[in-house]
DNA sequence: TAAAAAATAACATATTTGTGGTATAGGAGC
DNA sequence: GCTCCTATACCACAAATATGTTATTTTTTA
C-alpha cells in the first residue's frame, strides 16, 4: 500500500480498447503503481509475465479460452506469486465456480463502478478475495427457485454429450444412430438427465443447459 | 469538421463507468468538441436532450429498453435533428435490422478499436452510415447455412408469445389453458412457427429463438 | 372498402417423448 | 473383495408432438 513496498507493476490483458484505456487512466491517477503494461493477445501475456516482474494481472478470460479456463490455470501454476483480477463482460455460475477452483478469487464485471474496480485491485494485492455485487448474488442463490432434484447439476460426460445433441435438434432415434448405441440407452440417459436436473421437458432442459454454460452459445449469439 | 461550424456537444448515455471514462478521454483529446456530458440513467437522457443543444448522442440501448428499442424510437421522433451512435456489447441480426428501421445507422460494438469509434462519430456527424466490421458480417450473411423455410424469421405477436411459453416449458395443453384458446389453435400456431422458421423440433426452435433474441436470457445468463 | 394477413378451430395419424420399471457388464475407489 | 457409479439395454404405456389438410372469423393494411 505504501511506496516503501516492492514496486507494483500491473499487466492488463484485454483486447477491448475502450476498457484498457479506462483502466490505464484509473491506475495512472492512483499513483501507487510503478508501471502498467497493456497486452491484447494471448501470446503476449506469457512473454510479459516471463520477462518482467509483474505483481498483478488484470485479465479478461475471453482473451484466452472462454470455456474451461485451462490457459488461465496454467498461468496460475506457472506464476504462483502472481495476483490475478478477472475483469469480464459476463460469467455464469459454472464459470464462477471454476475460477474459484483455479484459485482466482478477485472477479468483477466490466459493468462495475470505479469503487468496485479499485477495491478488487486493492484486495488482490493484499491477498484478499473480492467479487462484484452481481457475482455475489450468483454465488449465493445456490438454493434457487426450482429443481427439487437430488444431486443437481452433476452430469456425466455421456449425459452432457446427449444434452448437446438434444440441443442440436436430434431426436432420440437420431442420437442413438449418431452414437452407435441403442435407442433404449439414450432413453435411459435422458431419464437420468431429467431426474438429476429436476426438469421434465426439453425446453426446461435447454434453458438449464444454457444458463449453466453447457451449450456453446457463441455460434448462436454474437 | 471545422471550428467555424456549430459547436458540437456530445451526450454519452451509458452506465458502464469503464466505457464512459474512455469515451470522455477520446472526445477530449479530439479537440473538435465543445463539451461532453455523461448520463447513466434513462430519465436523464430526455432531460439533457430537452434542456441542452446536443448534436450527437452516443448511447448503449441496454440502458433503456433491451428489446424493441421503443424508447430509442421515441427519441429519434422527438429529436429528428439529433445524430445517434449506438455503442453496445452485443447485437443480434434482428436487433440490427430494427435499429436500421428506426433510422439508426451508426452502430459499433464495445469491442471496437479507437479508429472504429472515431470513424463512427465522424460519420454520424456527417450524416453518413457506419457499422462495426463484426456487424457488417452479420448484415451480409442473409443467406446463412440452415433454414430453407420461406418467409424466415418474421413471426407474428401471438406466435412469438407462444415461442416464449414453449421456452418456459409449458406443453401445448398448458399454453391453450394459459391463453384461453383451443388446444387446436396452439397446434396450428406451432405448425406455422415451425414452417416459417424451417425447424422441426422444440430444440431447434429454442436455439433459433435465443439466437434471434426473442427469449429474454437475462434471467438465465447474467 | 376490398384484399391480405393473422388468429382462431377442427380432424386424423404416425412419431416421439416422458415415465415407470428391471437388468448386466465394466471401472473406480475403499 | 465389495460397493458405488456409469454406460449399456430392454419392456410397456400414456401423453405429447409433428404433420397434413381445411375452414371461419377478426384485424390490418393497401
Amino acid at each position: 500500500m505504501t511506496t516503501s513496498e516492492n514496486p507494483v507493476v500491473i499487466l492488463i490483458a484485454d483486447s477491448q480498447f475502450l476498457i484498457t484505456e479506462s483502466l490505464k487512466l484509473i491506475l495512472q491517477n492512483d499513483g501507487r503503481f510503478e508501471a502498467n503494461k497493456i497486452v491484447t493477445g494471448k501470446n503476449e501475456i506469457i512473454k510479459a509475465l516471463t520477462n518482467e516482474k509483474i505483481s498483478l494481472l488484470i485479465i479478461d478470460p475471453s482473451l484466452t479460452d472462454l470455456t474451461g479456463f485451462s490457459e488461465l490455470k496454467e498461468i496460475k501454476i506457472s506464476f504462483p506469486e502472481l495476483k490475478v483480477v478477472v475483469l469480464t463482460n459476463s460469467l455464469n455460475k459454472n464459470e464462477l465456480h471454476e475460477l474459484n477452483t483455479i484459485g482466482i478469487t478477485n472477479i468483477i464485471l466490466k459493468t462495475a463502478e470505479r469503487e468496485e474496480i479499485t477495491e478488487a485491485i486493492n484486495s488482490a494485492l493484499k491477498g484478499k478475495k473480492y467479487y462484484s455485487n452481481e457475482l455475489m448474488e450468483l454465488l449465493f442463490d445456490v438454493g434457487e427457485k426450482k429443481n427439487q432434484g437430488e444431486d443437481n447439476g452433476h452430469l456425466t460426460g455421456s449425459e452432457l454429450e446427449i444434452v448437446r445433441l438434444i440441443a442440436e435438434g436430434l431426436t432420440t432415434k437420431e442420437i442413438a444412430a449418431r452414437k452407435f448405441i441403442s435407442f433404449h440407452t439414450v432413453i435411459t440417459h435422458r431419464k437420468n438427465i431429467f431426474r438429476k436436473l429436476g426438469v421434465s421437458s426439453v425446453s426446461e432442459l435447454l434453458m438449464y443447459a444454457i444458463k449453466s454454460g453447457w451449450i456453446n452459445m457463441i455460434e448462436y449469439h454474437i
